[in-house]
DNA sequence: CTCTGTATACTTGTATACAAGTAGTGTAGT
DNA sequence: ACTACACTACTTGTATACAAGTATACAGAG
């Protein structure tokens, strides 16, 4: 009973998904999660045997692993590069960069409209939090993000922030169902510190938004990175528990 | 004699590149200068006879340029999205927002090797002016920004400066066509600021450095929008002198 | 005249085939 | 033992083939 699911990608999420879609989601995961090791080479037809699929799909989910800076396409074979402590502060950095962007257009916005579609978004990730569907939670607390981020209509900050959220998604993934795992706890906070988001963007204030945001970056990754490459054995075993 | 070149990029420029590569730089240069109309219909097999080439690089053209926000892909064909003044500005934000970031980073490092290398790529600037190569000077003025960015070693500013860059670099190219042609004095208050450019980096002045950014800015695109695409008769002449 | 079904000519996504180039291996000659 | 050369195994990039889906136009029923 143990091969149900082999994937760490949620297979239902790629319902509506072509073959080289699922193969960058799935290959997504394994890299961030280390089940592909940094350093390894990836060869698009061992892959292609490996999804069985063929090396058309396998080249389009290089490419956009290479464009989310996963891998690097060399001569022969696509490099695995390792996500190291830095690589991770480097996307806090980015995400700082980007929300606070959109937090001082934000300011001179009508927010009513949003504060209610945040609220919808936090309204279900407390259910999928009772219902212990990490997945679920991924899934809403990435939608946040983006609902904040689109509600500006900056279509070039809007690019930054989707060739960023592959990845986020990953990291989401995993931290999140490890923590579901061996820290529910930490749940009570992080919706804290999301109704604290909304409020902040309710209230237009700054202050306010800077502390949740950071709280919240804290919350996905910086400083919990170590004990997240430990845990890959959660991981993998944290797949097969959501098909209830 | 006037059909030596039908192309709109630099057809040196593209001589390791593969057949995917040229056609995505070709197809941006177009839709940017506006060769091909913003609404219009791009097909994949259309284009593949257009280009001579087969499906499979034209496919992977229309989905760097889909990432570069040109087209967006739908169900049937790639439409070709429009380039106003809004986009132009936004452009103008990302830039701000990385060299911005880029700079807070530079203050607190040893910049000696990279003003040196800035200092190699002014003098070259300034001999394509003299030599009145559009193109070459183009492309000296993105690597200069490219040398900026990533002197900081940050991989995330880098690859958002990688998926702006090709855009601008069209921008660029078309911009300072038209100005060797109609407004050469223009150049010599680009050059000054380049020189302001590099010695606030290398004073490590930070009022210096954001002064000559915005003047650098301005210089690229804002304000000149419609002045660029008025004379898209310009950019297509253009091409044909550059060959000596 | 309007609505509905269907034929057609497109489209995309995937599979496969092929050409050209590169790393690594082994072997022959010194 | 070591170098030179060629041969094999791969690799990528491109071309082509095919399956499945979708928009358009047109014809026939009401």
């Amino acid at each position: 009973m143990k091969d149900s699911n082999e994937f760490l990608y949620p297979s239902q999420w790629l319902s509506k998904a072509s073959a080289g879609e699922r193969v960058a989601c799935e290959l997504r995961m394994r890299i961030i999660s280390g089940t592909v090791e940094s350093g390894s080479i990836l060869s698009e037809n061992q892959l292609a045997s490996e999804f069985s699929v063929s090396r058309s799909p396998v080249r389009d989910a290089l490419k956009a692993l290479a464009s989310e800076n996963l891998i690097r396409l060399e001569r022969m074979g696509a490099r695995v590069l390792d996500i190291t402590e830095k690589e991770i502060q480097e996307m806090y950095d980015v995400r700082l960069l980007i929300e606070s962007f959109v937090f001082e257009r934000l300011v001179h916005m009508e927010t009513e409209e949003l504060v209610k579609d945040l609220s919808k978004i936090f309204e279900m990730m407390k259910i999928a939090i009772q219902y212990k569907d990490a997945d679920e939670f991924s899934k809403q607390d990435l939608e946040f993000h983006d609902t904040i981020i689109r509600s500006i209509g900056h279509s070039h900050i809007q690019m930054i922030w989707n060739n960023l959220k592959p990845t986020l998604e990953s990291l989401v993934l995993l931290s999140m169902r490890y923590r579901f795992e061996e820290m529910y706890e930490d749940f009570e906070r992080i919706i804290e510190n999301h109704e604290l988001y909304i409020e902040a963007i309710h209230r237009k204030d700054r202050e306010l938004m800077v502390q949740s945001l950071h709280k919240n970056f804290d919350d996905v990754a910086k400083g919990r990175v170590e004990e997240l490459w430990m845990a890959q054995e959660t991981f993998t075993k944290g797949v097969e528990k959501e098909d209830d």
